[in-house]
DNA sequence: CACCCGCTTGCACCCGGTAGCAAACAGAAA
DNA sequence: TTTCTGTTTGCTACCGGGTGCAAGCGGGTG
C-alpha cells in the first residue's frame, strides 16, 4: 500500500524546495509561473494533494463543522441535513454528524468536537443547558456554537429559527377563521417543548381570541408511533362531546401519527370531527392520504444564514425568519 | 479568547516534561502513580485535553469515517444514519457526512476524504463506478471503502447488503400465493436500478412461476412525488383491463407516492384493484393510512458488520443478510 | 556602473502531538 | 557496597505542512 506523496517528495521531483511546492498550492502566494508549472506537473505525476490534517494543525482551522442531532425520528431532519451539507461543502467545509443520545451527551460531544478542533458546532434541533456549559468551564476556547431550528437557551449562543410567534399567529388566525373553537395541542417530550415555544404561543393567541381553554397533552417522544399513542390515550379518555375540534401537533411526524389514530383506528373524520395541524411540511404531508395543514420553515434561508455566520460573512446574532402556512384538507 | 492548553503548558504546571504529560493520557503507558496524579491535577486545572488533530497527524489514523450519501429523499436513510453514528461513536470514531450531488461527485468526495485522511469510506446507498476509480489512480493509498445497503460494483470493495435474492423470492412467493398474476415493477432512477438487483430478481422469480410478462416502468428519482408521477403516467396510459394487479416499488418512498396516486387520486382500491409492495419498512408504512406490505432490512446487524470490518475485527468481504417480509393490508 | 526596488526562493522555527532509544533511578540480589 | 534488573523519565527525531524573515536575483533608474 503506497502512502500519500508529501510536499517534500514533489519538491525533489521538481527540483525545488518544499516551500515552493507549498506555495504552488497556496492561492495568492508569491511564486514564478515557471516554478508553479514544474511543481504542478510533478505533483500530478506523483498524485500529490496537500494533507489537510497537517494544514489544519498548522493553520488552526479544520474547515470541519460538528452538527449535533438528537432526534432521528423526524424525517424533516433529512432535507435539512441535505441542504446543510451541500452548502457547507460549497464553502469548502464538511459536516461531522454527531449523534447525541444517552450514551453520548452534549458534554461528551462538545468535548469531542473541541478536541477535534472543529471550526463551529451547530446544535441542530437539540437543546442544551447553559448551566451544563458553565459547569465545564468550556465558556472560553470552545468552538463557536449556533442553534439551528430551535430557540437558543444559552446566553451568547445565537439561534437561527423560524419565527414561532408569527407562525402560531397565522395558524391560530386560520383555525379561528375556519370556525374552530375547542383547540388542543400535542407536545413532544415535555422537557423540550418550552424550547420550541410553539405551545405557549398557541395558548396565548387563543386567549387573545377569547378561548381560554386549550387542552394540552404530551407524546413520549417525537415519532409517529408516540403521536398515535398520545392521540389514542386522549381519545379513549375523553368523551366525544368533550373532545377538541382541532388538534395542533408540535411537528408533522406527531401529527401524522395522530391523524392515523383519529382517522384510521377511531374512524373519526378529519377535519369534520377533528381537524389536525402539523409543523414542518414534511413531504408526505402533501399526500392525499393525509393532506395535512402545516407550516413550512424557510429551510434554505435558515441554512444560508447560519453558514454565513459560521464563515464570518454575517454577524452572529439570533435571527428569526417568517415561514409559510400551508393550508390543506386537514383543516 | 483563550486558546486550548497544550501538553507543554501542563508539563510546566506539573513540573514534569511534556512526554510525561502525554504518558498520563496514554492508556497503558509506563508512568509512576505519583506523576500521573500530578499531571492529571494540572491538566484539570488548565482544562487540558489532548489535541486529536495533532495525534492523528502523528499516528496516521483519524478515527473519522466518511459516509457518502446521494439520496436524501428516502427517509429510511435517517434511522440508518442514527444507528451508524451511534455505533461509530461507541467505537471512538465519528462520521463525516458527505453529500454526493452534481456539484460534488464521488471523485471530489473521495479526493477530499483522502486529503482528510479518513480511516474508511462508507458508500451508503450510493453507486460508484470502478472505471472512475482507476481513472484517478486512486487504487492505492485510498482509504478502504465499503458499500452499505447496495451491491458493490467495484472489485475488491466489499458490500454489506440485505439479501435481495432471498427478499424478492419471499415477496414473489407471497404475491403468487395471494393470487396475483399480473405483476408490475417501479424502479427509481434507471442508472442505479441494476445496482439494487431487485428488479431482475423480481422478473426472474415470476418467470419461474410461469409469469413472463412483468410491466416495468421508472420514476425520475427516489421520492414520493416521483413515485406518484410515475404511477399517474402508468395509470393514464394503461386501460383498466390491461393494468397490473400488483405493483412492487423499488423502495417504500416510491410505493407510498404510488399508493397515494392509485388510491387518493384515481380512487382505485388497494389491494383489491391494485396491490402495492415497497421495500425498507419505513415507519409510516405501518400507518393505517397506508398499511404497506414491505421488506425490512436487518439494519442493526448490517451496521454492526460494516463497523466490524472497518475496525478490523471482521474480515472485509461482501456479506448479504436475510431480512424480514412484513405483510400488511396493501397485498 | 552603482543603487534601489520588487519578485522569488530558501530557511529556521512552529503547530501539538507520537515513537523509540538511552539515561536516571530505585530496589533487590550478590 | 556493588551489580543487576526493571521502572520511570527525558530527549531526539518525526508526522506534513505553514509563517515570517532574509537572502538571491533581475531589471530599471540616476
Amino acid at each position: 500500500m503506497r502512502k500519500r506523496a508529501t510536499a517534500r517528495e514533489v519538491a525533489d521531483a521538481a527540483g525545488v524546495s518544499k516551500w515552493t511546492v507549498i506555495r504552488a498550492f497556496t492561492p495568492g502566494a508569491s511564486i514564478a509561473e515557471e516554478s508553479k508549472r514544474k511543481v504542478l506537473e510533478a505533483a500530478a505525476a506523483l498524485n500529490y494533494t496537500p494533507n489537510l490534517l497537517a494544514r489544519s494543525l498548522a493553520t488552526n482551522s479544520t474547515h470541519q463543522v460538528a452538527v449535533f442531532v438528537d432526534d432521528f425520528a423526524n424525517p424533516q431532519k433529512l432535507p435539512f441535513l441535505e441542504t446543510l451539507t451541500e452548502r457547507l461543502q460549497a464553502e469548502g467545509m464538511v459536516a461531522l454528524l454527531i449523534n447525541i443520545n444517552t450514551h453520548f451527551d452534549h458534554v461528551h460531544a462538545l468535548l469531542h468536537a473541541d478536541q477535534r478542533q472543529v471550526d463551529a458546532v451547530i446544535l441542530f434541533g437539540t437543546a442544551f443547558r447553559s448551566e451544563t456549559l458553565s459547569d465545564l468551564q468550556l465558556g472560553r476556547g470552545t468552538p463557536p456554537m449556533f442553534v439551528l431550528a430551535r430557540d437558543s437557551q444559552i446566553e451568547g449562543v445565537p439561534a437561527v429559527t423560524c419565527d414561532a410567534e408569527l407562525a402560531l399567529r397565522e395558524i391560530v388566525d386560520h383555525l379561528f377563521e375556519r370556525g374552530y373553537r375547542r383547540p388542543g395541542f400535542m407536545t413532544g417530550a415535555t422537557v423540550l417543548s418550552t424550547a420550541l415555544r410553539r405551545r405557549q404561543h398557541f395558548v396565548d393567541f387563543w386567549k387573545e381570541k377569547g378561548v381560554d381553554d386549550v387542552s394540552v397533552f404530551s407524546a413520549e417522544k417525537y415519532s409517529a408511533e408516540a403521536g398515535a399513542e398520545a392521540a389514542r390515550n386522549y381519545l379513549k379518555q375523553t368523551e366525544p362531546a368533550d373532545r377538541v375540534d382541532v388538534l395542533m401537533c408540535e411537528n408533522d411526524i406527531l401529527a401524522l401519527g395522530a391523524m392515523d389514530e383519529i382517522h384510521g383506528r377511531f374512524g373519526l373524520r378529519v377535519p369534520h370531527d377533528i381537524a389536525v395541524v402539523g409543523f414542518d411540511n414534511y413531504e408526505l404531508c402533501g399526500s392525499s392520504a393525509y393532506s395535512l395543514t402545516t407550516y413550512e420553515q424557510p429551510r434554505d434561508e435558515m441554512v444560508q444564514i447560519i453558514i454565513g455566520m459560521i464563515t464570518g460573512r454575517l454577524e452572529p446574532e439570533t435571527v428569526t425568519l417568517p415561514g409559510t402556512l400551508i393550508v390543506r384538507k386537514s383543516t
